[in-house]
DNA sequence: TTGAATGCAAACGGTTTGCAAACTC
DNA sequence: GAGTTTGCAAACCGTTTGCATTCAA
């Protein structure tokens, strides 16, 4: 089961979690829906507050201690920024992030030609004495209508 | 003139801050000397200690301060990493880097060809509504054998 | 039952801030 | 001379850590 922005049950998320070899604890399942029904490449702050509603004991430090185990696993990934805050990531392979530096917002990108582009490109230009293991793009730049859609593709 | 890493005197690195419109203290000469001759990608503590041999009496804050303006005229530009401290780059337009988890390096790196690639793509899939300022790649993975070098193209 | 996860609070560490003194232009 | 930059120290703030308690398996 992955973790696509689908309607998923408790139940599910506990699923998702023992799949990943995770304890399926009451918090990390709340975390979890959290980071799934937020819309864009959240904070630790943002699930907090978010998943807090729920559970108004939950502290920041299991959520920072949540997000390290579902890194671990790959259920998610540090999207790279340079802002002083980490952003969390559903983890899917291929995909890129558009960076909008007026509204911070993170948008993800996927285009199989563009794949297919990169994947030729380095294929036949190798790095010499380097594993690849990930490529990713890193668009910036501004949103021009901020009321409008971004629209990708 | 730009900031390639070639050998600047003193003389030169004052001229370079003055073009960008910055005031050229001996302080921010040094800092930029230490950016010029740092191998790759420095943090501000690394300048900090480099600067410092020239001038003992340097504070960290001070370099702070420094990458700011610098950042600010476009000399410089923070490297998006999923670590905790940031990382400076020399501002060039048109350069990728390479992450290796393995040892922390970052490596520049260009190729007009990828670049051709990239505009040719873009041009043709229109990103609705978001103006494009800047295409970066980053692409992860680790050395294989640390003794040697990365060699791009 | 047992090892792992939680909650809390204190610690950490990179970065920022405030301000008097020093310096560039 | 005017206004910016420096150096210092304290503050800041996102994140981590330690530990007793609670919980999932």
């Amino acid at each position: 089961m992955g973790v696509d922005k689908h309607n998923y049950t408790y139940q599910d998320l506990k699923q998702v979690l023992s799949e990943h070899g995770l304890k399926a604890t009451h918090q990390r399942i709340l975390i979890l829906e959290a980071f799934i029904q937020a819309k864009e490449h959240p904070t630790a702050e943002i699930l907090y507050n978010d998943a807090k509603e729920k559970s108004p004991s939950l502290s920041l430090g299991t959520v920072y201690k949540a997000l390290d185990a579902f890194t671990d696993v790959g259920l998610v990934q540090k999207v790279k920024t340079d802002e002083d805050t980490v952003r969390y990531d559903v983890k899917t392979d291929n995909h890129h992030h558009i960076f909008c530096h007026k509204t911070n917002r993170i948008i993800d990108y996927e285009d199989e030609e563009l794949e297919a582009l990169l994947r030729d490109y380095f294929q036949r230009k190798q790095i010499e004495n380097f594993k690849i293991e990930d490529i990713q793009l890193q668009v910036t730049g501004h949103i021009e209508d901020e009321n409008k859609d971004v629209k990708v593709n």
